[in-house]
DNA sequence: GTCGTTCATATACGCCGTACAAGTACTCTG
DNA sequence: CAGAGTACTTGTACGGCGTATATGAACGAC
C-alpha cells in the first residue's frame, strides 16, 4: 500500500531538475550557507538520503544548481550588432540572472567547475570576441574579465547581503551608513566624505 | 602542579595575535574550508573552547584573520609620484599579499566586514584619488574597483586552487587542459582555440 | 592567605554530510 | 499470473562541526 495516499498529497517523483530548482529557491531565500541537504529534503517532503540517488554528493548538487544558473543566462546575440554591443548584451544577461538569484554570485564564485551550460556561454562569448578580431589570448582574457565584472558588479552593489530577508537589508544598510558616519573624522576624513554618496 | 611541565613544552599563553597567525597559516596550507576550530586548537596544543576566550565565535576569529591580512598590505605611498603610480603601488601591494596567502582572497571575499586595518587601507586609497582630483563618488567607485581587480586578478590566475598542496596544482592544471582539449571540437571551436594559451 | 580576574578545560547538545543496508514500487519478461 | 530486475526511497548510524554551560587552575593585589 502506498503510504503517500494516506495523509499527504501524492508527491511526483524526484528529478535532478526539481531538486536543483528547489535548492536554488531555498538558497535565494535563506542564503547559500543555509542550504543543507536535510532542509532541502524536508522542503521536498523526502528523506535526506533520497537526494543521494540523484547526486553523488552535496558538491555535486551545488554544481547542478550552478549549471542551472548558467543555463538561465540568455546567450542569444544579435550577430549584426557591433561586437561591443553583443558583449554588453551578454554581460547584461549575466547580471540580470545574478540579480534574480541572490545566491547565484556566490555560487558561481565558489564553483567554477565546467559544465555544459557554462561552456556554452563561454563559447558564445569567445565567438563574439574572435569575430571581432581579437586573438585567442586577448579573447580569453576579455571573456574572463567580463564574467568577473558581472559578478563583482552585482556583489558590490550597495546592500548586497544575500544571507537574509529583504526587509532586513534596508535596515542593515542604514546602520552601516551610520556606523561609517560615526568613525573618527580626524582619522578617516576621506572615508567619510566618500561614504555619503 | 602545572600539567605543562609534566610532558610537554611550556606553552606560552595564547593571544588573539598568535591565534590568527596560526589560523592563517593553517588556512593557507589546507584551504580556508579546512580551517576548523578543532584543528586550529589542536595545532595550538589547546582545547577548542580555549579559543572562545579570545573570540566570540568562529566568524569573529575569521574577521580577525582578515584584519591581519589587511594589515599586511603596505599602504605607504610616495606622495610625489603621479596618482596613478600611487594607485598602482597600492594594488601591487594588495596583490602581493594575496599571492603570499592562498586563502586570503577567499577570506576578503566572504568577509568584507570593516575593521581597523581595512579602513586604513581604504582611507589611504581614497586620499590618493581625492588628491588626484576625483570627486567622492568616482573616488569611491575607483577604490572599490581596485580592490576587486586585485582579488579577481589573483583568483583568476591559472592554477589558482587554494584548497590543496602545491605539488598537486600542476597536475590539476595539466588535467584541466586535457579535459578542455577533449571537448567536442565541433561544438566548442572557440573554446578550444582559446584554451591553448 | 584569599579574592577577583584571566585564561583553559570538560562535558554535552544539536546540526551537518553521508556510508551502508534494507525496503518499496514500477517495468519487463515469460 | 509469477518473478526478476531496475529505479528510487527510507532507516539507522557515524564521525565531525560550532559552541553553550559549568567548572577548574594560575596569578596579581591586597
Amino acid at each position: 500500500m502506498k503510504k503517500e495516499n494516506e495523509s499527504e498529497a501524492e508527491r511526483p517523483r524526484l528529478s535532478k531538475r526539481t531538486v536543483t530548482e528547489n535548492a536554488l529557491k531555498l538558497a535565494d531565500a535563506d542564503g547559500l550557507d543555509a542550504l543543507t541537504i536535510r532542509k532541502l529534503a524536508q522542503h521536498l517532503g523526502v528523506t535526506p538520503m533520497a537526494l543521494y540517488w540523484h547526486f553523488r554528493s552535496k558538491e555535486d548538487l551545488l554544481e547542478g544548481v550552478a549549471e542551472q544558473v548558467w543555463g538561465e543566462i540568455d546567450v542569444n546575440v544579435d550577430p549584426d550588432a557591433p561586437w561591443w554591443a553583443q558583449l554588453q548584451g551578454l554581460l547584461e544577461s549575466l547580471v540580470a540572472v545574478l540579480r534574480a538569484h541572490s545566491a547565484a554570485a556566490q555560487l558561481l564564485l565558489e564553483h567554477e567547475k565546467r559544465n555544459e551550460a557554462a561552456l556554452r556561454a563561454t563559447e558564445v562569448t569567445l565567438d563574439v570576441l574572435r569575430r571581432a578580431g581579437f586573438d585567442p589570448r586577448h579573447a580569453s582574457a576579455i571573456a574572463r574579465s567580463t564574467l568577473w565584472t558581472g559578478i563583482t558588479l552585482v556583489m558590490s552593489e550597495p546592500g548586497y547581503h544575500p544571507e537574509l530577508p529583504p526587509e532586513e537589508r534596508e535596515e542593515t544598510q542604514r546602520r552601516s551608513r551610520i556606523e561609517l558616519a560615526m568613525l573618527p573624522a580626524s582619522r578617516y576624513p576621506r572615508l567619510i566624505e566618500c561614504a555619503v554618496p
